[in-house]
DNA sequence: ATAGAAATTAAGTCCAGACAAAACATACGG
DNA sequence: CCGTATGTTTTGTCTGGACTTAATTTCTAT
């Protein structure tokens, strides 16, 4: 009975699923019609339902199994999408002039904990680097870094004292897998100082460890100043 | 000169475009093979490479533009995807036992600060809700969340004495869009007071802000347990 | 009844061809 | 010299058809 929209795109499908999704027409953990008989009611090809369902599945709106068939998801995993962005451009985009130092650069044998982290030999050598972003002169983000001089012997030629580790490696070393981890922690004394901030202040911190094919290439922390607040919309 | 795989699926495809710009065979900026070159290299419909490369588009490796073609990023915005569970289902599927405690539910007049972040007239009536989400007894996340009664007015008798007001909301109200904000705050007198925390500790937030096509939903402060860490793989 | 084989079903992939739309290039008229 | 019309290139989308694959049901022989 319904009155199907004619030659609908991809994208109208899409959304016309959605809607009647929100619209509780079709409320969570119900079949949805094959494609064959959305391909009827939207008059398009079976493929154009194929993609707009595909997609929905993909942004975890619905479930989709062979032979089964299609359900909406009883609880939908939204997803949010965090681009992250190198510092530099994040500073810049804002605005702002974009300053960066280096305070601290030694080659050592890897600690215990990064060791286990990396899945290192405990005699790996790694290069240690601790530097600062300053957005405007105050300090953005502390970057205290660790990079395996095995994955990446030629990190050892480099000074840093002009391009910061992250924008570095970006440029020189792909990576092909890399775990991020998002905390709160409370300002050290040192990371204090160095970030003109008091002791105990909260700062958003992230941790990324990469990998190159099975080899870890760098583990680090940064260190976000208080201010900042990672945003996304869904 | 390159004997290229038969049949290659749109995967096969992905990868080995994906493979190519690892190995620096095509450096970032690099202008790739139009579609139709590509599909008689991989001995393919151009449908199936349009595929390959609309995905390595999405997934943020290339850019495409009509005319211009297809570029390797120079600057790979990798993105984030994390997933946002329902706390309950997170902390059961850590193994641990759920608790809900409603500590706070008032209907209101909106503040001021929250007519202006949600657009709201300055006597428009919300609920005021703070409950805390328990994982085997120890608090584990503290929400302070106002709901505009006028858009769901079926929240008024709901009591949340039994189920919060995160979970009641995504299964009786869907949303069409929703901001979401991470930083890292320092607990106050009352909230550390609340979550068994010294006063100043560094607890992980969320904001999040929902609309329904428009119209404003909610607002919800969510503040993790210091231990809590949001990890992803990209 | 039951384990395994066969049929069925619905999504997943692919193709060859077509047309659309955007973005850029070029020519042309004022 | 400039703005507009026209053409070209490349990606974007769609079609109708085919075959593949995973999962489920049904059948069959034990």
């Amino acid at each position: 009975m319904k009155h199907a929209a004619k030659r609908a795109s991809y994208q109208a499908i899409k959304a016309d699923v959605l809607q009647r999704i929100r619209d509780n027409i079709w409320p969570p953990g119900t079949l949805l019609p094959g494609e064959i008989e959305l391909a009827e009611e939207f008059q398009c090809a079976r493929a154009t339902v194929n993609r707009a369902m595909r997609e929905l599945a993909d942004e975890g709106v619905i479930d989709r199994k062979r032979k089964s068939g299609t359900r909406v998801k009883t609880a939908p995993t939204r997803q949010a999408k965090f681009t992250i962005p190198l510092i530099r451009l994040e500073i810049e985009n804002a605005g702002k002039n974009y300053r960066y130092a280096m305070v601290h650069r030694q080659k050592q044998t890897a600690p215990r904990w990064l060791c286990g982290r990396l899945a290192l030999h405990s005699a790996a050598q790694v290069l240690h680097l601790q530097c600062i972003h300053y957005a405007d002169e105050s300090p953005f983000q502390y970057e205290a870094r660790w990079i395996n001089l095995s994955a990446v012997p030629k990190a050892e030629s480099e000074s840093f004292e002009k391009i910061g580790p992250n924008e570095w490696l970006i440029n020189h070393v792909p990576f092909t897998e890399a775990e991020l981890t998002f905390s709160a922690k409370s300002a050290t004394k040192d990371i204090a100082a160095m970030m003109s901030l008091s002791e105990g202040a909260s700062l958003l911190t992230a941790e990324r460890t990469t990998w190159l094919s099975d080899a870890p290439v760098t583990y680090a922390q940064l260190y976000f100043h208080q201010s900042y607040k990672m945003t996304t919309r869904i």
